[in-house]
DNA sequence: ACTGAAATTTTTAGAAG
DNA sequence: CTTCTAAAAATTTCAGT
């Protein structure tokens, strides 16, 4: 990846329907050219699709938490990731190096469907919980800075 | 916002750039009707934007992790989020009902570079951290489940 | 790996029902 | 909301450098 690539990443990053007449301007190549650039950077698996953003409260899940979990029995097999993924309100499952085994990231629709779901985590993967409730979010989702470099 | 709108805002979850011929096949619309229910989507906030979705490790930042924040000083008026918004590696920074005011989402590229960066929080917004290293991402930035209701 | 051009698809805007 | 139209813009493909 050069220089070139990472204009196209950024201009990508800010806006997933940039042309590629707008991308070939920001380069300095020809459309065809950055149509190839496109499609490389797609086909490496840098770019790996493209997704309208939604305002989490305007879709009606205004209220969002982290959530700790750990294992009740040490002696279970670790498949929490998997006995997790059904559950569409957990937006993103980390393992950590922690107190817990996992953080969760989840967005709900009210403090009742909250509980619920808590509930459904720890009956689904055999875990306790800690969860953190998000008061506010001060900003979310910014893209990653693209450096060129031995990437 | 009913069902229409619903199975819109789905595929361009799905898919960024999914064409009005697409929308209008998936709903039953015309392409008339699709365009302008995606226009009235973005007019009322709940599309945000359009974004290239990238692969963390490919472009360079294959370590991420959770920084608690906490004031050193509760004498201090609380403008930490307007002072972390300059550093480009935290992704997210939201406030928090817990034992610290803030959790921050970071990626960078190294160990040494967390180092700093937890060296430049401190200093900017003159806190305390405790930081959770991400092990392994199970997955991450699922869609939110649109349902239609009172949205 | 790029340019340039042609062919196709998509977007956008509007008229009329 | 529909269909239809028409122009503009974007994508895609390909021959040639």
């Amino acid at each position: 990846m050069d220089e070139t690539d990472a204009v196209i990443l950024r201009r990508l990053l800010a806006d997933g329907r940039a042309t590629l007449g707008t991308l070939a301007e920001a380069t300095g190549l020809s459309v065809s050219a950055a149509q190839s650039r496109v499609r490389r950077l797609e086909e490496r698996g840098l770019i790996t699709g493209y997704r309208a953003q939604v305002d989490a409260e305007a879709v009606g899940l205004p209220l969002s938490a982290f959530i700790e979990v750990t294992p009740l029995d040490a002696d279970d097999p670790d498949d929490i990731p998997q006995r997790l993924g059904h559950l569409a309100e957990i937006e993103g499952c980390f393992s950590v190096a922690g107190d817990a085994s996992y953080i969760l990231f989840v967005r709900v629709a009210s403090p009742k469907r909250l509980e619920d779901l808590i509930r459904q985590i720890r009956q689904a993967a055999h875990v306790s919980t800690r969860t953190t409730v998000v008061l506010q979010t001060c900003f979310a989702d910014r893209p990653p800075a693209i450096n060129v470099k031995t990437v």
